[in-house]
DNA sequence: AAAAAAC
């Protein structure tokens, strides 16, 4: 009983109530099933109308041709019915279902490789040639899936074709589908009845870098899924120990995970991956990075299966990545989408001098008492600093706050997630958890408040908004301290279609030796805070927010306590 | 180069 809890089953509906009991702690407003209503009226009138972020720009300005064996990327979405009335809990995708389609914007599509199948200009013709079942076919349409994205219309027909591949595809441009799809189509019967050639245990495994994309993909999936018998697991500890039951692990189909919740379970022996057929390493550059690295070699050398199909995606694959992934691949193809490593030119971005970390969080207030476009999502470089930010910003009475970061409980986490999909949050603090494959469709702004660490993360950060052929906007903040890493980054804004002040253009590539000595620096565990007043407010305000006592690790509530003694965190160190 | 995330 319980396992059939756990296991998600293909068919099964995410599941609406599950959030219902959410507590509202910083809406100030009344919760309200009309969005569009809520933050209308908690906006008090300053904002302006096209702040419905549940409508979307129209992206045609911004659209660019380029030219070469030019791919068409439409805007796949569609159904006019509005989210919110179909389920509460905005399950995630990474395709757009607004009303107002954008179109999407066309990339150059470059491949590399033997014998490449032919790409496929619509799911029709996929269908035709695949022999795809029409059941397929209208969860696709179901979902908002209108035509293939550039990356699905490439790499669809290369998964179907049993070959390994290596895709490369700019934030928000439907990845998710591309290898989704695929193996939907090759799972035919599912493990529970005994047609087909199932074999007993999980045929396809699906590995993300944090329990949110995780969980995004598993929402994805269900969607596909709906109608089909399979059993869909999202691998958590539950799962996990429920699946120690081999009854139950032979009948599942799909397992999605994290890599040390799987490691963990192969090492129990709670799970075999010996009838693996399909593994994708979804951000395969982050999934092959040092840390990861070996718990995802241990995954795979688990995969015994003969000839099992491998495939990466990413929006980011530097050459050390890039490398590594090739090894592991059979006779690869690779597929590029746009410029590897490059935001969206949909995506407006722009650098702001903030001089040092003091003078970052008074910037940041005046920027949210104007008008802007929620939710506004604010990346920072540490848990502490993402929940002593949010602090701040409650205690200066910006509405609805959030914070996430992988200190805060499971439930945290999942809460805070939903309140940002059911638009809830205005403004959410998070570190790296949230700077990859998220999908939250109403994000159109993005600020970096603590400098991203790599152009690659610079890039995945700000792809959190831009997404599926919608505008987005980007506003990165830069001390002193953060000066010899900003030329990096500034290149990035420009071969994107940006601009940069000229003068940064004209900074001196630092030396590497000042480069290290600069890296030293240590930035402030906490963000220093604006003003000394209401902190009394402070502390009382500060247990409203999502985990603030238990998330926080030992550093952080140094941190905290040496900002109740002293009044400020301020880091005073010189560079 | 370095923190975060994975449990």
């Amino acid at each position: 009983m319980e396992a059939f809890q756990l296991l998600s089953r293909g068919g099964a509906r995410f599941d609406k109530n599950r959030f219902k009991n959410d507590v509202q702690l910083f809406n100030k407003t009344k919760p309200s099933n009309d969005k569009g209503k809520a933050v209308a009226k908690a906006s008090e009138g300053e904002l302006p109308a096209e702040l419905d972020f549940f409508k979307y720009a129209q992206g045609g300005s911004a659209k660019r041709k380029t030219s070469g064996s030019e791919q068409r990327e439409s805007a796949e979405n569609t159904t006019k019915k509005p989210r919110l009335e179909e389920d509460e809990d905005e399950d995630e995708d990474d395709q757009p279902d607004a009303a107002d389609d954008p179109p999407m914007p066309r990339h150059r599509v470059t491949t590399k490789g033997n014998n490449v199948p032919e790409h496929v200009e619509s799911f029709q013709a996929l269908q035709e040639r695949y022999a795809l079942s029409n059941r397929l076919l209208t969860n696709l349409e179901e979902s908002g899936y209108k035509r293939p994205t550039g990356i699905q219309s490439y790499g669809i027909p290369i998964l179907m074709e049993s070959r390994d591949l290596a895709a490369i595809s700019p934030t928000g441009t439907g990845k998710t589908l591309s290898y989704l799809l695929p193996v939907m189509a090759s799972l035919g019967a599912p493990a529970a009845s005994s047609k087909g050639d199932a074999g007993t245990g999980v045929r396809a495994l699906i590995l993300a870098p944090t329990r949110e994309l995780a969980h995004q993909i598993h929402n994805e999936c269900l969607k596909l899924a709906q109608g089909r018998k399979w059993r869909i697991v999202l691998f958590s500890k539950a799962t996990a120990s429920t699946l120690a039951d081999k009854n139950v692990r032979d009948k599942v189909d799909l397992v999605i995970s994290t890599p040390l919740r799987l490691v963990a379970a192969l090492q129990a022996g709670h799970i075999e991956l010996d009838n693996v057929r399909h593994i994708v390493l979804d951000e395969a550059d982050r999934m092959l990075d040092s840390e990861f690295l070996s718990q995802v070699q241990e995954v795979v050398a688990a995969c015994t299966y003969p000839n099992v199909q491998k495939a990466v995606f990413s929006a980011t694959l530097p050459a050390g990545a890039e490398k590594i992934a090739m090894s592991m691949l059979q006779d690869p193809i690779r597929v590029v989408v746009g410029l590897k490593d490059t935001p969206l030119p949909l995506i407006a971005q722009s650098l702001t001098y903030v001089a040092d970390d003091p003078s970052k969080l008074p910037t940041l207030l005046q920027y949210l008492s104007q008008p802007y476009n929620p939710p506004v999502l604010i990346f920072v470089s540490t848990q502490p600093r993402a929940a002593s930010l949010a602090e701040e910003l409650v205690i200066n009475s910006i509405p609805n706050v959030d914070c996430l970061h992988a200190g805060m409980t499971r439930k945290e986490r999942e809460d805070a997630v939903s309140r940002m999909r059911r638009g809830e949050s205005w403004v959410m603090v998070s570190t790296e958890v949230m700077a990859r494959g998220m999908d939250f469709k109403g994000v159109r702004e993005v600020i970096n408040y603590d400098f991203p660490q790599s152009v690659q993360s610079y890039v995945h950060r700000i792809g959190r908004t831009g997404r599926a052929g919608r505008e987005g906007k980007a506003i990165t903040y830069f001390t002193n301290e953060d000066a010899p890493f900003l030329k990096a980054i500034a290149n990035v804004l420009l071969q994107s279609g940006s601009t940069v002040p000229e003068w940064i253009l004209k900074l001196p590539k630092p030396s590497k030796m000042k480069r290290r000595e600069m890296g030293k620096v240590k930035r402030a565990e906490a963000v220093t805070p604006a003003s000394r007043i209401g902190r009394q407010d402070a502390i009382k305000k500060r247990d409203m927010i999502a985990g603030s006592k238990r998330r926080q690790g030992k550093a952080e509530r140094k941190a905290q306590s040496t900002q109740d003694r002293d009044g400020s965190v301020a880091d005073e160190r010189e560079n």
